[in-house]
DNA sequence: CGCCCTGCTGAACAAACGTTTAATGTTCTG
DNA sequence: CAGAACATTAAACGTTTGTTCAGCAGGGCG
């Protein structure tokens, strides 16, 4: 009888090979048989288990958020260094995760916007709670801000590839990820601009658009 | 005879279908016959125009890419404002165009690479050019920094959809995008933090790092 | 023992895929 | 007008796709 708890299942191996083939291939791109392959099983039996192609692709999706939850939940209260840490300890290890998460998030499965409200809706109570201790700064757009700040946290996850290429790597390593830290950390706390002559000029901008003449 | 200029030519008809067939289902997903269908052709005159499959592809990547950059000289030079309001006036015109640039940048095509070296290249001449113009701040890491910012710039187009569902629209507006440009140039002049606790806690952290003991 | 589940497989299926081939209009050219 | 060159198609090909089906091994239970 299948647990739902316990792995190295067959049922779990199938549902790993799939992870990794449709983070690598995208839904489409990855084949049962490829997968099968991968498992050690046969195609009829991944069909056996989870009742076709979309019935893995949601079964992918549950675990895949699943597992990201919890790890969330398991950093919530921990300090911002452990946190760190624990984010760049091992990305090789959850690299397929990764790279599912990043797939599911531009392909517009079922599973993508539910994953993308609670990462909108726990960034939005962060920044509350650092605003209520006084930690932040007065936000013209609180939501408007928030929604950026979720949107930039999962833009290295999705072009992790270009990120690594850009400094020589051909993937994301722990170094890469940690030479960033003071980078963004720095953006976030004082900017990268030594004056607010952009800032200025896009509230003029906004506040009376004027439009160019023939 | 196909001349490359002049547009509407059967040849052209089949590319934007193909360009609105790949951003919306991706490479693998998209089927030559529905683009066939689209454009109101036999598969086989895909075939005859571009090759095959793989040929359309780099003929879509081309073209896309091609008039993108286009867009992006015509705007060099110009008024930041300017620059903004032509970036809002037709995103719903461009947006076959913008799905098919997301789906490039996260699917590692071939073409992928080298739209993003540009973007990165541009990005970095940028910060250049305003660090000797003394608009700069002094960066801990120009050439990371660099790259988050070009990250940074590519990410609400990655996730449009997304950003879009958190603000109850089902696409990308103009409204939408007008009202990130002061939240996002906000962050950029002065960061969202009011002190440096972050930022200094990562450099200590950084700077000895200690393992947490049993 | 016999029975029935459950995990699992090989073979086969229809559909869809990208591509090829041969043929038909269509258009330009000498 | 003949003929080459091009645009276009219907039909078929071989492959791969997701899925179905009948059946085999094996362990728990009567």
């Amino acid at each position: 009888m299948r647990s739902e708890g316990d792995d190295l299942t067959t049922r779990a191996r199938i549902r790993d090979a799939a992870i990794v083939a449709f983070g690598r291939r995208g839904f489409a791109g990855a084949s049962l048989r490829e997968i099968a392959k991968d498992a050690g099983v046969s195609p009829a039996l991944v069909v056996h288990h989870f009742g076709g192609k979309d019935g893995l692709r949601s079964a992918c999706d549950d675990f895949v958020v699943g597992s990201f939850m919890a790890d969330k939940e398991r950093l919530t209260g921990a300090s911002a260094s452990a946190m760190m840490r624990a984010a760049l300890e091992d990305v090789e290890g959850r690299m397929p995760h990764l790279d599912y998460l990043a797939r599911m998030l531009v392909d517009d499965g079922p599973a993508a916007d539910e994953l993308f409200d609670a990462l909108y809706r726990g960034t939005r109570e962060m920044l509350d709670q650092q605003a209520d201790a006084g930690l932040l700064r007065q936000l013209d757009d609180p939501e408007m801000t928030a929604a950026y700040v979720t949107l930039y946290g999962i833009a290295p996850i999705l072009m992790r590839r270009q990120l690594a290429r850009a400094f020589g790597e051909d993937t994301l390593t722990p170094e890469l990820m940690a030479r960033s830290t003071l980078p963004v950390l720095e953006l976030f706390t004082q900017g990268i601009y030594a004056d607010d002559h952009l800032l200025s000029a896009a509230r003029d901008a906004l506040h009376r658009p004027e439009r160019s003449g023939p």
